[in-house]
DNA sequence: CGGTCTGACGTACAATCGTACGCGATGGAA
DNA sequence: TTCCATCGCGTACGATTGTACGTCAGACCG
């Protein structure tokens, strides 16, 4: 399928946002970026046009502004991003990605709860 | 605490085998990368000199041969690039992390029983 | 002793990234 | 009608990355 050329960080921040609210100017974008990112507008600007260039986004004028959005589904990319990142630094490995997440991060009351209906989902369907 | 610059992927690779193997030439790590990566020698060798002056692993001259060890601990290079990744891509949630690792990727057997073990240690510990 | 192998080390070089400026057009406020 | 706030868009520019070549000096083989 449509191979792309790799998010680079910056355009992952800003792909978000199209994922979570939906097609966007690039102000609107721009104002979803927290303001303690301190991200330049013309920055924003950039990506969108990088991420444009690259496919994973489209846009089209609407009067005279453009208008992106996502057009590389957000699971996708994820799979992709979070695949090589599981090659490159546990080689391959799952769990031991799952074990430093539920181990080093905070995981709360829901997701706990969350988590336990996975797994029993899981041990379920297995045998 | 020391404020390093970042690994980049290919870096990463190459760290990992310090972590994994403890010590090594450059040659070994070469040779611990696997064939289908086809990393250059020279690549391996430009990837550890630069790990080198990030600070990332030290080195000494044994003999005439250079031997590098891993200095920043992979634990915390790690939760470091994790919570980078979790931040621009997740919004710093690390619960669609989680499910989508598990949702998207097998989990096997042992790692099913191992992540039923850490849910339940967490629920007891809380309450 | 003279090849040949191997390693360190310096250097290279294009691609991508992060970050942003500046210009020219436009639409609304005064 | 005049001006300013916006936008789109082209362009820039240094830093980092991926990937590697070439040179020089020891080590080992015959």
């Amino acid at each position: 399928m449509v191979d792309r050329p790799g998010l680079s960080k910056g355009e992952m921040e800003v792909a978000r946002v199209l994922w979570e609210a939906g097609p966007a100017t690039v102000r609107e974008v721009f104002e979803a970026i927290p303001e303690s990112r301190k991200m330049d507008f013309a920055t924003v600007q950039t990506y969108l046009r990088r991420l444009d260039s690259k496919g994973y986004v489209s846009s089209k004028l609407s009067g005279r502004t453009r208008v992106y959005s996502a057009r590389a589904k957000a699971r996708t990319v994820i799979r992709d991003t979070v695949d090589d990142l599981v090659q490159r630094l546990f080689g391959g490995d799952t769990m031991p990605l799952v074990r430093h997440l539920i181990e080093e991060r905070g995981i709360d009351e829901a997701g706990l709860e969350e988590l336990r209906g996975l797994v029993d989902e899981l041990e379920g369907g297995k045998k």
